[in-house]
Order: structure tokens, then sequence, then C-alpha cells
DNA sequence: CGAAAGGCTCTTTTT
DNA sequence: GAGCCTTTCG
């Protein structure tokens, strides 16, 4: 600390506001008491209007900190405005109400849920809980896998969740036999999550809304409590979302939410764009204000993005600017395949680096579906550029890391039965079937928890020796462990579990990836030793709260430096000086699922949005001619978003007429460089008239063959299945 | 009992 | 292609 006050402690918020904020972020940060509604374009300075207000309303004794309820979209988000908040203030902004939706309800169900009939340890089921427990009441029912896929019926219970709609509801208004099916599932599932004592995510916002719903006292002390509520990425809420925000706003109606209707992008999760759309509907009395200056972009940037969302019809007109005018032109360029779309990439961010404007980390690379990513990543693992994956398989999804989670969770709570399934025989046991279908029909013979059950194993007829000391050591280990558990600190917690269960030993016997995985798990070490300082079982409680919600993104910056690989959907939030866009291609973006739904299009169209706007200085959206999904090679049309971005913004290829082939186009230089790098390689086999034998499709005879950069491709007619088209490199087929 | 092999399906996005 | 499940074999 200097001696002498910086100006900067002395600069109250309020000067700020007046000084460093444009007129609308002013009117917006020193909005008076009521409802307001920021309507917060791409890179407009959202979260600086965010947190500036909060800065005010404390700084104006407006409100106390623990008066501010603050939610945000992602954990990241909510730390990033504590931290600036706290910035702006000089003080901490330790009483501020500051979390996602599901980490506030959480908060909410642990301090209040008795009333509701939950227990303050519940436990949170994250995706895959929740799939198993729905594969679990399927095999319960008989029901075959095959007929109803268990993540569809994951996905329909989800769905009857977001619209509140209990089993019974579920059911009765179930209109097709999938739904049927669905809703018979949805009611036992229920039940199982309850004897679990486990929540889903859907249940940190629904349990949430019913628990003010069915009791006012509860909700009139929140509501009493604050005085202020602010909610970012607004246009994303669904409806518990929207419930649980209008119920605690009732009183002081003190509402701000901001969003942008243009970067709505969770529909297919439920968010509804309407809440935001009608936000002047539920309150008629709300300030209005647009941020429509951008501080990100450049003007041919926001151009090009502005003519691809224009298309859609159901949005609030508005238009960004910025005063960073012109900018290099939109770079569309079309390589062949999806390996030569890496390499253009590659080659393209070699060369940004080479020229010293940009780091790798300046550069990021998107795409639509995780499945993309795979090709950018072997060219740059074969090139040995830095890079970071976000996305994927999640850290907290790895086995190893599910493991040691299940373990911590049955330790907190034995009733978790889902986790007592996944651990029991983890590492090997020697459990075999039997001994479990022994423990289980015990326990349902009695009506216990397969933990209780486990406390009277001694009383179980035909049970074996060996497995009966088997499951009697694993009980003691468990007692020891939750024990430890009440009085000593996490970290400590977490290695006694290792040693006991002999974790180590168990991995460095499972394969190549041996070292990898008990890296993973030393990290998760690692988390756990944050959660030190809390009391012993809070310390746990905590620690498996924050895994629960926790997403990659979160991470994101303490990674190492490289390119970031990301999805679509992902990137929402953040801001790269150079994007490339992957797969603009029909049936890629916009998805094939989308194609037949104008608001599915409409969504579609809004996620390229948001993908463009991630760009400062250059934009680069590619497409292939010939992409390989799922091992079949298609050939693909330019994505119909490309077509409305106006020529004189591009350089290269836009424009183009649906279905225009690849010959003939002018190609970017980086295209040129990324041919450069990978010469033919192909000898031609095939004429016309020969004839193939293919593994699945029988014969054909070839009526076409064409010699392209890297493969030679066939257009064969197949007696039983008919045209198709083929890649020799690829196919399974013989000349006969 | 457990590992290995084979066969099957399903592939959008995720707090 | 990959993960998941089942079957098979040692």
């Amino acid at each position: 600390m200097a001696s002498t006050p910086s100006p900067v402690a002395e600069t109250a918020p309020h000067l700020d506001v007046l000084t460093t904020l444009n007129p609308p972020q002013r009117a917006a940060v020193t909005a008076g008491d009521g409802p307001l509604l920021i309507f917060a374009g791409a890179g407009s300075g959202k979260t600086r209007v965010l947190t500036y207000r909060i800065a005010w309303l404390i700084e104006q004794g407006r409100a106390r900190p623990g008066e501010i309820l603050a939610v945000t979209f992602t954990n990241k988000a909510a730390r990033e405005m504590r931290t600036r908040v706290e910035q702006l203030l000089q003080l901490g902004a330790t009483g501020i109400w500051m979390g996602t939706f599901h980490a506030i309800g959480a908060r909410i169900l642990r301090r209040d849920g008795s009333a509701a009939g939950i227990d303050r340890h519940f436990v949170i089921y994250d995706e895959a809980d929740r799939l198993a427990a729905v594969k679990r009441v399927m095999d319960e029912l008989h029901l075959d896998e095959k007929r109803y896929p268990a993540g569809g019926i994951v996905t329909l219970i989800s769905r009857a969740k977001d619209e509140l709609l209990s089993p019974a509801e579920a059911a009765a208004r179930a209109a097709t036999p999938v739904e049927e099916v669905a809703s018979q599932i949805y009611m036992r599932y229920q039940p199982l999550l309850e004897r679990n004592r486990a929540l889903d995510f859907d249940d940190l916002l629904g349990r949430t809304v019913r628990l003010f719903q069915d009791h006012p006292d509860v909700l009139e002390r929140y509501q009493q409590r604050f005085k202020y509520i602010l909610v970012d990425e607004y246009q994303d809420t669904n409806k518990p979302q929207y419930l649980m925000v209008t119920h605690l706003a009732a009183k002081h109606r003190n509402l701000t939410v901001v969003g942008d209707d243009d970067q709505s992008i969770y529909r297919f999760r439920g968010a509804d764009i309407r809440n935001i759309l009608s936000f002047e509907r539920d309150y008629p009395d709300a300030q209005v204000v647009k941020l429509e200056q951008n501080y990100r972009s450049t003007q041919a940037i926001l151009d090009a993005a502005h003519h691809v969302i224009k298309a859609n019809a159901s949005r609030v007109a508005k238009r960004l600017w910025t005063e960073r005018q012109g900018g290099p032109k939109i770079v569309v360029a079309q390589t062949y395949d999806e390996q030569e779309e890496a390499l253009a990439v590659a080659q393209e961010a070699l060369r940004l680096v080479a020229q010293g404007d940009y780091s790798l980390s300046d550069l990021a690379v998107l795409y639509r579906t995780n499945a993309q990513s795979r090709a950018v990543e072997e060219v740059l693992l074969r090139r040995g550029l830095p890079y970071k994956l976000i996305g994927g398989l999640r850290f907290y999804e790895r086995r190893e890391v599910k493991d040691i989670l299940a373990y911590l969770r049955l330790i907190a709570n034995p009733d978790d039965t889902l986790s007592f399934s996944r651990v029991i025989n983890v590492p090997r046991r020697k459990l075999g079937e039997k001994t479990l279908v022994l423990l289980g029909a015990f326990a349902d013979g009695h009506e216990l928890t397969p933990w209780a059950a486990l406390e009277r194993v001694s009383e179980m007829a035909g049970l074996p020796g060996q497995a009966l000391r088997s499951l009697e050591e694993f009980r003691e280990t468990l007692k020891e462990v939750r024990a430890a558990a009440q009085e000593r600190p996490l970290v400590e917690v977490v290695e006694l579990l290792l040693t006991r269960i002999g974790y180590e030993r168990y991995l460095r016997e499972s394969g190549p990836e041996a070292d990898e995985r008990w890296a993973n798990v030393l990290e998760l070490r690692g988390l756990a030793s944050e959660y030190d300082g809390l009391a012993p079982g809070e310390g746990l409680q905590a620690f498996l709260e924050d895994v629960a919600l926790m997403s990659d993104v979160d991470s994101l910056d303490e990674r190492p430096q490289g390119l970031t690989l990301i999805t679509v959907h992902m990137v929402k939030g953040l801001e790269f000086r150079v994007v490339f866009i992957l797969g603009m291609e029909e049936g890629l973006f916009p998805h094939s699922r989308s194609l037949d739904d104008p608001a599915g299009l409409e969504e579609e169209r809004r996620l390229a949005y948001v993908g463009m706007t991630r760009a400062k200085d250059r934009l680069y959206l590619f497409h292939t001619f010939r992409r390989h999904l799922y091992g079949n090679a298609n050939l693909n049309i330019p994505s119909r978003f490309l077509k409305d971005i106006p020529v004189e913004l591009v350089e290269g290829s836009a424009g183009l007429p649906a279905g225009v082939p690849a010959s003939g186009m002018a190609p970017a230089r980086a295209i040129e460089a990324a041919r450069a790098a990978a010469p033919l390689t192909v000898v031609q086999r095939y004429a016309p008239g020969d004839t193939v034998e293919h593994k699945s499709w029988g014969r054909g005879s070839v009526l076409k063959s064409t010699l392209t950069r890297t493969d030679e491709e066939l257009i064969v007619k197949f007696d039983r299945v008919g045209m198709k088209i083929l890649a020799v490199s690829l196919a399974p087929i013989k000349k006969v």
C-alpha cells in the first residue's frame, strides 16, 4: 500500500459512474428503484454495468451487501462479479448473495428446505447420476432400453420438471407413447431420488419454487431480505428460474434484469426467450435501457453478425455500433474436408503469430459439436501447437474422479444408493453379481437402504465367507472415513480414503492411462484442500456442493497458454482477438436437428451470432466440401448463414448459392498453405463400370470416379441400396 | 470371477 | 468412431 492515498482509493464509484460510462450505461447504473430491463448487446460492457450498479446501490446507501442478490449464469461470472465489486468498493462484498440459479437454489434449500421435507444434507445428482437412476428404474420396470433410450427419457423428465409438472401431472399430459413411458419412469424416479436424499439439477430450481409457493413465511423472509435483485443472462432463464425471480422480487420490485434476446441459446434445455421479451408486460412500469455501443469488435465483424441475426423474426430491434470503424474483412474459406480445415486453421494461426501481432492465446477455434474438435486436435498435436480444449469429457466426469466423489458422497450421505452401487466393488472386492443381488434382496426385504443392509450383513443367509468378509471390510472402511470426516480437515479425509481403499495401486494396474488418472485424483485432492479452513463436517458438504455445480469454463483462466478449442455454446461470454468458426455447413451449423423447426433455426442463427461476436479483430468462417460424420463421408452445402453476409464484407468465397461445388473457388491463402503442406498421395484405382463389393451394402457398379486432393471419390450404384458416394480410403469396399 | 473380445447403437448444445 | 453392453473364454 502506498503511504499517500492513491487517487483510485479516493475515487468513489459515483465519480467513475460519471466519467467512465457512456450515457446509456450510466442510466442503467444509476436507475432508481423499480423494475429495470437492460438490453445489453454483445460486448457492450454488461458486466461493467452490473458491477457498477451493485457498487452504486451500496455506495448510495440504498442497500447493504446482504440485501443484494445477484444471479449469474456460471460460477465464473459470479466470481468475476464479486471480485470487481470488491475492487470498486475497496471493501469485501462478502455479504452479497452471488451465484448461479442452481447454487442459490441449493443454498436456500439447505437453509429452509426442511419446511418442505428436504433433508439439509441432500446430495446433488449430476447428469450421469440422473441417467443411472433412470436406468435403474427402467431395469425395475423391465423396460427395454433399446426401445426407450434412457437418455431420451432423462430429457423428457427434465422437460416435465422445467414445466414444474409432478409425475402425476406429467402422466396426465403425456401425448405420445414415449411420453407415457417417461412419465411412468418419472413416477418412480422421483421417489428413488427422495430415498437417496438426492436432488437433481432441476430440483434445485423447482423445489425452491415450490418451497416459496407452499411456505409463504419462508418466501416472505427472503423477499424481505433481498431489497435488490439483479439477474444476468435473463434471456436464458427457464420457467422455474423465472418464477424464482418473480417470487423473490414481488415485494420490493427492485428487479434488474440484463440480457440479450439475440444471445438466447439454451432453448433445448428449457430456456424461454419470452421471459425477456415480455418483461415489459410483466412490469409495465419498467425502465428500459439498450446498450448498443460495442467495445469489443470491429465494425466489419459487427456488420456481418448483424446481417446474420437480423433475419430472425422474434427479436427486439437493435443494432450494435463501435468506434472501431473498418477492420479486416471476414474471411470465408472452403476447404476440401475437415482435415484440410484443421490444417488451414493451424497454418493461419501460425502465420498470425509469426507476424508478431498475436499470441496463440488470443485465438479461439469454435465449432457446433464437440466431435469436431478431434480433427483440429490431431493437427495441433502433430504440429506441437499448445491448445486448451474446453468441454468434451469434463474433469468431474472422469471415471476416477467420479469414483472418489461417489465415495465422498456416500460418506456424507449413507442413503445415496447410486453412489453405493458405484463404489461397492471399486476397487475390486471380489464381490460378484450373486452377492450384490443377495444384498439387494435383503435390503428390499427389510425395506433398508443398501447401507443399512450392510450394517446387518451378519444376519444375511447364504453369503459365502469371502463375500461376507469383503462386505464387512468395506463397511468398516467407510465408517472409519466417515468418523474422520467429522473431525479432520477434508484433505486428510480424502487421503485416508485413498489409502484405505488402495486406490493408487488399483489405478496403477488399470492400464496405460494410470498416470493421468492418478494425476486427476491428486488434482481432486488439491481441490479438496481448499476447504480445509471450514469446520470438518461442513468442508465435505461444501466441497460436494461446489463440485456438483462446477463446469469446465469455470476454470478456463487457470489453464496454460495456447489456442482455445471450444463449442459455440460454451464460448458465450468470452472474447478473443481472433476467432475461427468451423463447419459452417447446412446440417451441421445449422444443425440437422433444427432444420425442420423454425424456432430451432432461429436459435441456430443466434448461436452463429454469438460465435461471430466473440471476435475482436479477425473472424474466419470455414466450411468444407466433404465432412466425415460417424465414419461416413458427407458432401456438405455451405451454411445459409454465410449467404446472409454481404459480399463486400467478405474476403474469400461468401455469398455462395446453395449447392455450388468446391471446384473453381478462389481459396484463401490459408488453404493454399494447407495444401502445400499436405501433398497428394492417392493413386486412382477405379473406373466407371467396375464392380465393387461393399461390406454392408453388397454389390454395386461404379458410375463415376473423381480424384481429389487426398483421396478418390466414387459414385456407386448398389443393387440393394441405390446410389452412394464413397471415399476409397474409408469405405469398406473391394474391387470384384 | 474378471478380462477380453465382439457387436451393437448412437451420435447437439449443458447449468 | 466410440462408448456401452453382452458374451465368451481363461
